[in-house]
Order: structure tokens, then C-alpha cells, then sequence
DNA sequence: TTTTTTTGCTAACATATGTTAGTATATTAT
DNA sequence: ATAATATACTAACATATGTTAGCAAAAAAA
């Protein structure tokens, strides 16, 4: 049997464990990390996934549809992982080194993801945005409590705890950069460097 | 003598020492600070200044040379500072804390710039963009240089400078949340907790 | 195979946006 | 007062963009 195919459609290729919406939401996490959501357009972002632009409203609602998944699904990880911590017996300041390692492990390996999240959510819209706020308000508060504790059990220095939280995890958001860097040092050097330097200063003596 | 105002066009109000061209790329680096340079408009600035779009291109070229102006006009300034700290005869250490208290002190006081130069250079287009690429690698190195000649002194930790240069300046650019916080510490008390923390991290015992 | 559902395509719409042309009105210089 | 310059306005254009409608084709279910 002999088959001309004369034209054929583009697909989203998908593997097992991820849908066509989860392959546009990843393309569309780089896409926005790139160029920034605003100027990421979706015939841009349908051209990363290999098909035409109106092809992507079958699995998606909205172009901000995929900024509230990308925020929200990295807020959830963050929030959870505190929940966890919180509730581990160990030290302040254990909490507060996990809490960084976990900041950079993220970083590290859904930098994308990440990335957007933090720098992108501006343009969610209500009710998402304040949501996110919120959210955001709130986790930093439990990160700048866990500090505080610290300070109570003298483990670390008399800071003012949230101007501490936000040196801390935008100095993490910092590595950005070595993402994109040609010789960059390994994941475990970096990790390292940065503990020694954040917590190295917190710590006391 | 009776006057009457019919219509009467509206116009860029300026004081002295400051061009109307000055007025609208300040007001721009507000805009832009706010909701990103692509999200704003040309329309939105012209409302801030208080005069129709159109009106604008009496003053400049183009949107982009807004951003131009911005991002080019703080590079400079980190620049002059940096050879100015390079020329001076103190330890090595002393120099990264001066760095580190005018990038503190740039944050403070010329916060939209700073913040829309550090975000929003990625839509300066060629050759601009290379060109401002070019100047924050060369600031980069150069500020890491500071923090190895710190090493070699034994003044400084043996930590990876490229790394602890990324620390500083995003931990720095942190201080945006501050500024829109409520009940913000004063300028001083944020500044000395920053460098507590920051170079007390450096900082060799 | 036949039917149903999923997925993609073309075409188009409505809107937003940067920018220019041409003109009117202030301000400054003569 | 008159001329010249600077500044603003209205109108419009060209393009980019998010999104929808309606239809074709592929895959899945029957």
C-alpha cells in the first residue's frame, strides 16, 4: 500500500506523564523567562511549540492563564516546603539553611519556572494578583519568623529580620546569571559558595 | 482687562536646571519602574506628564531612547564610582563596603532608575543592548577583582568572587520591596543591616 | 467501519500601540 | 508689533497582538 501524504498537521508531541497543556506551559515558562511576559507574544510562544497560534487556545484559556499556572504552581512548592520545615524538629537556624538550600535547589532546577514567577507576576490580574501578594506577604513573614527565632536562641546576629529575607532571596534569585554563565562552577560549588556567604553571615561568630 | 480662556493647551511645567526632556524621562523611569517597560505606554506617560502622546515626540526620538537614557545614564554613574574606588589607597575590603554602600545608597535615592536599568535593559535594542551588556560584564569583573585582591589580602573569604558578585548586587537590588514597604527602618538602620550581613558574610573572622 | 472527540488550520476581528503629518497656539527674539 | 521658534493638538497610519469562528483532519471509541 503506497501512502502520499501531501500535507500533514503539526502535533504537540507529547511523552507519557505530560499533557499538551503541560508541554505549552513549560515552552511558554522559557518564552516569558526570555523576553518577559508582556513581550512574549503567543504567535512567538505557538512557534516554540510547532504550530499556529490559534491552535494553542484547544488546551489553553488565556495568555494569562499560563502566568497564573507557572506563579502559582512555584508559590504552592514554596508554601509546602515551609510547612515541612516549620513543623521539623531542628534548630532556627537548621530551618533557615534548609529553607536557602531549597531556594537554590529550585533555582537550580526549575529555574525557568522560578524565574517568571518572581519577575513576571506583576502582570497576573485580579483576583490572581492579590492573591499572589498575599501569598508572597505571608511567606515572607514565616521565613522572617524563622529568623527571628534564631535571634531569640542567639544563633544568629541581631538583624532586622526582613530586611534579612530580602537580601536573602533575591541574592538567590541572583543566580540567574550564573545560569547563563560559560564557565560556571558546579551546582554543589555554588550551593556551597552561597551558604558560606548568606549563612556565614548570619551566623554568629 | 478681561480674559477669557476659552482653551488653553497644556504644558510641560519645568523649574530651572531641568529640560522638559528631563521631566518626561523622569517621569518614564516611574512608568516603567511600575509596570514594565512594554506594558507601558506611550499614552500612559503621556497622561503622567499630563499632555498628549504625540506631544512627546516634540522632546525625544523615540520610546526606546527613554530606556536608553535610563539604563545608560546609571551604568555611567556605577561606572565613574567604580574607578573612583579603584584609585583610592584602602584595604581591599574597604572598597567592596564602599561599593556595596553606594549601590545602597543609589537604591535609596535614585530607586525607579536604578530599578529599570537592573530589570528592564533586556528591550534596549542592537547596539545599545550590546553595548550595555558589554559595560555591566566589564563592571562585573571588575568588582570581582576587588573581592579576590580581598582574598589574597586574607581579608576576604576563599569564596568563588563571580559568585559573591552576584550575591551582593541582586541582594542589593532587594531593597526595592523596602522601598514600597509600610513601616520601612530608616535608610541608615537598612544600610547598616546590609552590610552586617553582607560583609559581615565576607568578612574573615 | 462508523461515529465521536480531539486537535490543528485559515481567516478574521477588535483593540492597543508607536509614530508621523499637518496645523494651531504659545513663547521668545527682533 | 512682527517674525521666528518652540511646543502642543487632532487625526491618522501601520503594525502587532490576543482571541474567536468555522472548518479540516487525525485519533480514539463504538
Amino acid at each position: 500500500m503506497l501512502v502520499y501524504y501531501l500535507r500533514c498537521m503539526a502535533r504537540i508531541k507529547i511523552d507519557k506523564n505530560s499533557s499538551r497543556k503541560e508541554v505549552i506551559v513549560t515552552k511558554a515558562a522559557a518564552l516569558f523567562r526570555e523576553k518577559g511576559f508582556k513581550a512574549a507574544s503567543m504567535r512567538d510562544l505557538a512557534e516554540s511549540v510547532g504550530v499556529e497560534a490559534a491552535s494553542l487556545y484547544n488546551h489553553i484559556k488565556s495568555k494569562t492563564e499560563l502566568l497564573h499556572e507557572l506563579c502559582f504552581g512555584v508559590a504552592n512548592r514554596f508554601m509546602h516546603k515551609m510547612d515541612e520545615v516549620e513543623a521539623q524538629k531542628i534548630s532556627a537556624i537548621e530551618k533557615v539553611e534548609t529553607m536557602i538550600r531549597f531556594h537554590i535547589d529550585e533555582m537550580i532546577n526549575h529555574y525557568e519556572e522560578v524565574y517568571v514567577s518572581d519577575r513576571e507576576w506583576k502582570h497576573l490580574s485580579d483576583p490572581y494578583l492579590s492573591n499572589f501578594q498575599n501569598q508572597r506577604r505571608m511567606y515572607r513573614k514565616r521565613f522572617a519568623a524563622l529568623i527571628e527565632a534564631g535571634i531569640r536562641d542567639k544563633e544568629i546576629k541581631k538583624i532586622d529580620a526582613p530586611t534579612a529575607v530580602l537580601i536573602l532571596l533575591h541574592a538567590i534569585g541572583g543566580i540567574e546569571s550564573w545560569h547563563r554563565s560559560t564557565k560556571k562552577i558546579s551546582a554543589e560549588a555554588l550551593t556551597d559558595n552561597m551558604i558560606t556567604i548568606l549563612v556565614g553571615g548570619l551566623a554568629n561568630k
